[in-house]
RNA sequence: GCCGCUGUAGCGUAACCAGGCAGCGCGGUGGCCUGUGGAGCCACUUGUCCGAGUUCGAAUCUCGGCAGCGGCCCCA
């Protein structure tokens, strides 16, 4: 065992810099829930096999960590969270007044070749609003994501946003089974056009069908009102999609009105997951490839659990977001002070004392060591300590205690009163 | 699943190309300097990813494995 490597591949063991990232992130995803009026909730991390072979997509079923426990039962660990939280809530939230909007913090777990970014464990945050079909939750879920972003400082994203609702008008429109839909989609997602172009084409209007799909994709714009614009003209004798496309302008203008800027219009966008049926989108940051948080609209989802009510949401990737943040907001340790008892007769007052700071909420370190005084405030130093607490046979003859500001250097000799009151003082400005 | 790059002490690195004593920094432990030199000095600590091959001799060259990182694909 000794020397060989005991974390598995793609976990991760986190230090105490990258928690400090990730743990800004949650208290911001937190912060909102509170400021949005999201409930926070928790699922279990196993759950059984059937939940997430209802409508979670090709892509993601044949990545799951799967085994048999010893009841001898089919289960997985999730492999994301809108599935359980959606079970969760058609089970037990039935008797809660709608809306019901929830928020979640919790891993997931995808067996994924591991790269930048992308994690065999991971952690997502998640804000769904269900039992509305209101554009109005769209566009809030929309603004929750950019003030998301905002909000830890991060200026450089975009909101790529599609609607897969018109997508499958226009495939219902020529007769495309939903089966086939899924695939198609599907493979719209990862770019794979000829692919999805050879599926359709053999069908009955699959011709028609892949001139119209092939317009629309090259529809991706910054300015919505013109590729909204566009885009009307080539749907507008298939009444289904102006609908659509209407609910996704509708939306957007929301949206827009409550802040939001950076939307990037992309009809032609598909999203993995099957169960979407409306607006869709992803989060981009600097120049990550990769989807920081995505979303959408799954009025279907909840219906095959059992309970048919909307829903729409989003799932920001909190390790995929502290990649890009901007560190200043992280807060840094904020160690106050560090007594340091340089001999056995001044271990009671370095106790007392420690015990005194603490209960008034300064953050406060013993030296447990003797070490010489010199190592002690290296110590001190590097661990970004602000006094230094000093008691040796001096302090204790004359019971006092010296107080060392480790910024400028100097030091005073100091009751043990006046120390409490100093640095009680210190942390009531800091903040 | 495919492709590329990289594996030297707890961590970061040098030596690798051009084979010949594995060195340095940080850390850790112990000691010295009689309490502030946020140090210094001394000692100790620990290593060539694994396996085969070439060679008098391999960290170094070759092959295979494994791992890490990154790319494709896809997603958070």
């Amino acid at each position: 065992m000794r020397g060989e490597n005991l974390t598995l591949r793609g976990m991760r063991n986190l230090l105490p810099d990258e928690k400090a990232k990730l743990n800004r992130v949650e208290s911001e995803i937190r912060r909102l829930f509170n400021i949005y009026g999201f409930q926070e909730i928790e699922t279990p991390t196993i759950e059984p096999l059937e939940l997430f072979e209802l409508k979670s997509g090709e892509e993601i079923r044949h990545r799951m960590y799967r085994f048999t426990d010893l009841g001898g039962r089919e289960v997985v660990l999730r492999p994301e969270a809108t599935a359980s939280v959606t079970k969760l809530v058609v089970q037990e939230m039935r008797s809660i007044p709608l809306p019901i909007k929830v928020g979640y913090i919790l891993n997931a777990f995808r067996y994924d070749e591991p790269q930048y970014g992308r994690y065999r464990e991971f952690k997502q945050g998640g804000f769904e609003i269900f039992g509305t079909k209101s554009p109005l939750a769209d566009a809030e879920i929309l603004e929750v994501s950019s003030r998301l972003m905002d909000g830890l400082g991060i200026r450089d994203y975009y909101i790529k946003i599609g609607h897969e609702g018109v997508l499958r008008a226009v495939l219902t429109y020529f007769g495309v089974e939903e089966i086939v839909q899924d695939r198609v989609l599907g493979l719209l997602d990862k770019e794979r056009l000829t692919e999805a172009f050879e599926i359709l084409a053999p069908l009955p209007k699959g011709l028609e069908a892949v001139e119209l799909i092939k317009s629309l994709w090259e529809i991706k714009s910054r300015n919505a009102t013109e590729a909204l614009k566009r885009a009307e003209m080539i749907l507008k004798d298939i009444p289904e999609a102006i609908e659509q496309l209407n609910n996704l302008r509708e939306i957007i203008e929301l949206a827009q009105a409550s802040g939001v800027s950076k939307l990037v219009v992309d009809m032609g966008f598909a999203r993995g997951l099957d169960y979407y049926t409306g607006m869709i989108f992803e989060v981009y940051a600097k120049d990550l490839r990769i989807a920081v948080n995505g979303g959408g609209r799954y009025d279907k989802l909840a219906s095959l659990l059992g309970w048919d009510v909307p829903a729409v949401g989003c799932s920001p990737g909190i390790d995929r977001i502290s990649l890009v943040m901007d560190e200043k907001v992280v807060p840094r340790d904020d160690l106050v002070c560090m007594i340091v008892s340089m001999v056995k007769e001044g271990d009671i007052i370095a106790a007392k004392l420690a015990g005194t700071l603490r209960m008034r909420g300064v953050p406060t370190l013993v030296d447990y060591t003797r070490r010489d005084v010199s190592k002690a405030l290296s110590y001190a130093s590097k661990r970004n300590v602000k006094y230094v607490a000093l008691i040796g046979g001096r302090e204790v003859e004359a019971n006092t205690i010296a107080l060392k500001n480790m910024e400028t250097g100097n030091q005073e000799e100091l009751k043990v009163e006046q120390v409490v009151e100093k640095l009680s003082s210190y942390i009531l400005k800091k903040t």
